[in-house]
Formats: C-alpha cells, sequence, structure tokens
DNA sequence: TGTACATCAGTGAACGCGCGTTCACTGATGTAC
DNA sequence: TGTACATCAGTGAACGCGCGTTCACTGATGTAC
C-alpha cells in the first residue's frame, strides 16, 4: 500500500512533466512535443518518464483534461466574482474570461480547440466530461437570463430548428446539462460567433486589421447578447 | 536559355511535389509534412526534391501562397456564377462558397488558419497579396450593397471606433484593398463570426451539438447580414 | 529507536525508425550547328 | 536530318540529428517489525 506521502510526491512530479511539457508546446507547438525533450528539460531520462505515464498519448490526454479543467475554473471563478450576480453583465464577465483565459493560455488553447496533433486521438470518454463542465457554465448563465426575464430569444433566435432541438434534448439527457436546450442553442450560437475572434486572434490574423483586439471582442459580446434577445442594457 | 516546353515540365514536377505534399499533410496534419516523405510518394529520391524548391520551408510557403489563391479562385467563382448580381443572394453565395471551400479543402485551411508549422514562418510581402485578393471579393460585394443602398450599417455597426477606422484607412491605402472602410469593417466582424463555425466545424466540435452545419451556417449568415442592417430579405 | 527488507524511481544502453540537407556523380534530354 | 556538346534532373551515399519505447539494472527511499 503506498502511502499518502508518496502518492503526493509522485503527482508532484508528473505536475513537473506536464509543465515542462506545456512549455515545450509552447515553443515548438502542439504537435512539436515530445518525451525526450521534456525528460531533458527535468533532467531525466527518457525512460524515467514511464514511472508517471504510460505512453506519450496518455500525457497528452493528461494535458487535455488539466487544460479544459483549467478553462472551466477560469469561468467559474469569473463567476463568482462578477459584479452583479444574475445579471446580464455576470456573462459578459464569464464570455470576457473564456477570451482572456485562452489569451494566456495559447498553447493549451491550442490544444483543446486547434489542429489535432498527428497520430494522437482523444479518449472521449474521458475528455468530455472537463468540456461540459466548461461549456455549462457559459449556458447555465444564459439559462438563469432566460428564466428572470432578462434575456428573451429574440426572431430569429425564438424559433429553434426541429432536428437541432432534437439533437440538443439528446444531448442535454446523455450529457447531464443543467438547462433547456433554448439556453444551449443560443450558448452555441454565442460560441460560435466568439470562437471566430479567439482563434483569429490566437494566430495574428486580426490585430493587423482592427488594432485592439480586448476591445473588439468586449463589444462583439455585447452586440451578440443584444441580437440574442437581451432585454436590459448591460 | 530554357525553352518554355522544359520550363512547363519543371512547373509540372512541382505540381507534383505540392499534390503530394498535400496529399500527405491530410493524413499527418500539417506539421507532419516532410521532405523525405514527399520524395518517397513520388519515387525521388529526397535530394532530387532540391532542384525544385530551395528547402522544406520554400515548399510550405509555395503551399500556403497556393491555398490563398485557391481560396481567392472559389470566392471569385461563386461571385461570378451566383444569381442576382447586385443583391445580397450573390453575398451569401460567396461567404457560403467560403466555408464550402474550407471543408472541401481542410488541410490547405489549416495551413492558412490553423495552427502554424513549428520552426516556420511565412514571408509576408510574399503571402499578403493573394490573402487580400481572397479578402476582396466579399469586402467588394459588401461595398457595392452600401453603395446600392440594399445595405445600410445598422446601429451598433453604424459607428467606427476611431482607432480601428484610423487603422483600416492605412490597411485601405497600404494594401490597396478598393473598398471604404466601412464596407471593410463590416466585412472584419462578419469574417470573425463565420471562421468560427468553420473552425469548430473543422476539428468536429460543433457536429455533435448541432447535427447539419451547413444549415446552420447559412442560417447564420443571413442573420448575419440581418444584423449588419440589410435593407431586404434574401 | 534500530534493523532487515521490499519497493520502485531513475539509470543506461539499445532497438529501429525518420528527419533536412550536402555533395560528387551519371546519364538522359534538349540545343546548336 | 545527323552529330557534338552542354545542361541539369535525378542518383546514391553520407552528415548529424531527434524520436518513442523496451529492458535489465541499481541504489535510495519507505515500510514493517
Amino acid at each position: 500500500m503506498p502511502s499518502e506521502r508518496v502518492e503526493q510526491r509522485r503527482e508532484g512530479v508528473r505536475e513537473e512533466i506536464k509543465q515542462a511539457a506545456r512549455r515545450l508546446m509552447a515553443e515548438h507547438g502542439t504537435a512539436g512535443l515530445s518525451l525526450r525533450a521534456i525528460a531533458r528539460e527535468i533532467n531525466m531520462l527518457p525512460s524515467g518518464l514511464y514511472h508517471y505515464y504510460g505512453s506519450l498519448d496518455d500525457l497528452i490526454t493528461a494535458l487535455i483534461v488539466d487544460a479544459f479543467n483549467a478553462l472551466a475554473d477560469a469561468l467559474e471563478a469569473a463567476r463568482e466574482t462578477a459584479a452583479g450576480p444574475g445579471s446580464a453583465a455576470q456573462l459578459t464577465a464569464v464570455l470576457e474570461a473564456y477570451r482572456r483565459w485562452a489569451m494566456t493560455h495559447p498553447t493549451d488553447f491550442q490544444l483543446i480547440y486547434g489542429n489535432p496533433i498527428p497520430g494522437y486521438a482523444a479518449p472521449r470518454e474521458i475528455t468530455v466530461p472537463p468540456v461540459i463542465r466548461g461549456f455549462s457554465v457559459i449556458v447555465g448563465l444564459i439559462e438563469n437570463l432566460l428564466q428572470s426575464g432578462v434575456l428573451e430569444a429574440a426572431p430569429p433566435y425564438d424559433v429553434i430548428p426541429p432536428e437541432v432541438e432534437a439533437r440538443l434534448q439528446t444531448l442535454i439527457e446523455r450529457d447531464g446539462y443543467p438547462v433547456s436546450a433554448r439556453a444551449l442553442f443560443l450558448g452555441v450560437v454565442g460560441w460560435t460567433q466568439l470562437h471566430g475572434i479567439i482563434m483569429l486572434e490566437m494566430f495574428n490574423h486580426i490585430q493587423p486589421v482592427i488594432g485592439d483586439v480586448e476591445t473588439f471582442y468586449r463589444a462583439q459580446v455585447i452586440n451578440l447578447l443584444k441580437t440574442l434577445g437581451l432585454k436590459t442594457a448591460i
């Protein structure tokens, strides 16, 4: 029976390995990650790493799960500290936290939303739960706004295409989203609109055109909520 | 003096090399591209490729330029063949062609808008012109709609933040966009909104949620134009 | 508290593999008369 | 049209490099009495 103390130290080394991995991905891209480079970075031989991760793919999976959880943490933190709980401002704060996390953790964001790493396939049963955790923060707030009447889905978003609605219901039941199909639908629409800005900023495609992306993003968040049917000013 | 016939054959081999490169990137990701694998693919030794491209980086640059030009070709083709020249429907046809090209050429799209290839930096003076070519198709149509009054920038898009306006003017002068700052601004707003859908579809993040992305995208295009201030129905 | 023992973290060497780029070369192809 | 020559596409070998994973091992650390 390995003592808790021993297990803690093992966990510490695992953390050290992941941190080295993140540093290296920041430098060489997510596809440039290598066990040998990590081993070099932490002064260990490559073979030593196999005491902590069964293979490079296992390590990548751990990094992806960490990334989704860190994103979810950031969103939850923004939700808790935002002024005006239950207001639209709380939602905008969370949406701004989404972009901010992406920009402060570009490597992790690329790992979860950029090009997949060649030869690696994420085991869905492991990666999906933390994805849901993060997205739930956003759609949960939308649900609140809908229920309190601060948000009332405006045309054309008051109508969900029937096939989409069926799929959303399936998702809600299977993955346990604690929200209505309407909230999920509005969440997805908003997600797709904001995701584009983040991706373009991440790879420097948009800065030459509009300069201060943070301001642009904030404006787009507000426009988005109005378009979706926000009843109040922010 | 190399005859035209000789030059044509060289160009043919260059094309063969690029096609093999695209096949390989489709299989192993943009970061997995290798000269040796290309050489194997076309039954040549690695060293032979240096008669056609000075280095792997030169080849990547050629692939990127090709991709931007192919995208611009697709947009121009859509513009020419669209029903109702000068109408909003022509613009929606071009915007749908944008997504369609991305989905039928995922590797090329990832090459130009996805994670950069580790260690490679695109020479801007070479890659920028074909970027402008493509984007000009979209903003050119927006300009037409603005001038004919079919589109009138609706609030809040009737106001361009002054710093953004200044930057857009610089861009228009330096890169020779044949449009107004207003058209460019609306183009950028639309671009960011649609880009997110395409990126999420490309890596399969959105299909599980909404299913038929093509229909979703088309709806979003129409909603976008209405939000920007379209005066007519589509 | 002190000792005997087991665990297992990390070593070191090796496996078979792939990579970009260089260089001297050969022989087919194209050119010039 | 036929011949002599030059070009240069593609070969073959080599350079020094990095990769993931395996295996037998050693010795420090932690455990049990």
